[in-house]
DNA sequence: ACCTGTCTAGAACGATCACTCTAGTACGAC
DNA sequence: GTCGTACTAGAGTGATCGTTCTAGACAGGT
């Protein structure tokens, strides 16, 4: 019996193997049998725990895996000496994880968004909450060091879109200099921001 | 009897058909069947054009619609006033096409390249050559426009990971303002790098 | 001891996958 | 006319897909 709050490891292993292999194969690149066979789990396990199929569980590996990626750079945006310099720290981490990994997609969120946003809308939908939520998350960052709404907004785009965008060319080119290059550009451009608001 | 280097209808329907598919749901969520049914080939001719099959055909969609977005965006280039204002430009065209197509995707190479570019090595190669392309494309326009040499590619890089990244939000959120505005804050990156060379 | 609910186990289902194969049509060359 | 090539046509292949289903293991609660 597991107690309310309390997590089950069958089921952690179900979303552990499904998100390793999302970020390899994408959805509809991933079988269930190959999520049994890595997972060690069984169908009867999968069914159980996530009994909506292969969408229910792709939506909860969406959920957990865009939590855990936004926690990662509101620590890496909080512990740096200010949001331009954590623009570097991101990108640059996120370079040495791609290189580390062979290039695995650090993330399995923009590929199953785009393959499925046209036929799943429910995962889309769930795609969008997390990707809303990291616009939010950094936009909020940039105004409490002085930037406008509106112009912390736009930045906060120009950020996700560019991380989104960059793991596409890095995981394609098997390549991370262009992406740590992007991160350098846009501490550029943070720190243009911030120097015009006179801040920090 | 095709004449070499006359095109073939049925060739391009299949093509054509493909594309649209893949843009819809990329590669591993488009059969063949769909394609035959959509293009209104067959079985036969898919295989008499493309013997080595889907793999063949999808490398195929990449090489010619990456030139044909590559040829896009150089006439926007070469059309604007300057760089910068070709950002606006660009990004705008595309918001334009998204809504228009409903947040179809409007280029499959970015989703084709994620899904497969751990399990087709010989389809992210030719992802991998065509996105190059389009940065080296853009970069000589920036140098063309006083930038030196590294800032251009560095440009370039930020620029096309942009497009890519902005594509994945604005057909997960079906919404194309963070794209446009994604346009307008590199408009302002690339004023910002024109005015520093003192250029055009 | 015996429920009850949680979870595991995996065989079986019909559908669909990428692909192969054989047969046929259309047409220019000669 | 009759060949050869380009192309169309679609039934058939075995494999694998997502899902369902039945059966059983293991744990408290009573």
């Amino acid at each position: 019996m597991v107690k309310p709050g309390e997590e089950n490891e069958t089921r952690n292993r179900i979303l552990g193997a499904t998100n390793e292999l999302f970020r390899r194969q994408g959805f509809n690149g991933t079988s269930l049998s190959q999520v049994v066979k890595v997972s060690g789990a069984t169908t009867g396990s999968v069914y159980h725990f996530f009994p909506g199929g292969k969408t229910e569980l792709a939506a909860e590996v969406l959920r957990t895996s865009g939590q855990v990626y936004q926690e990662l750079v509101e620590m890496i945006v909080d512990d740096a000496d200010d949001v331009a310099i954590a623009m570097t720290d991101a990108f640059g981490g996120a370079a040495a994880v791609l290189v580390e990994s062979n290039f695995i997609d650090p993330c399995p969120i923009g590929t199953v968004a785009r393959e499925v946003a046209s036929t799943h809308d429910d995962l889309r939908v769930v795609a969008q909450e997390v990707m809303a939520s990291w616009v939010g998350s950094l936009a909020v960052r940039f105004r409490d060091a002085g930037i406008a709404a509106d112009r912390a907004d736009a930045l906060a785009n120009l950020v996700v879109a560019s991380i989104e965008g960059g793991f596409v060319m890095a995981r394609t080119a098997r390549n991370a200099e262009a992406f740590a290059s992007i991160g350098e550009m846009l501490r550029e451009v943070v720190a243009a921001e911030l120097a015009r608001v006179g801040a920090r």
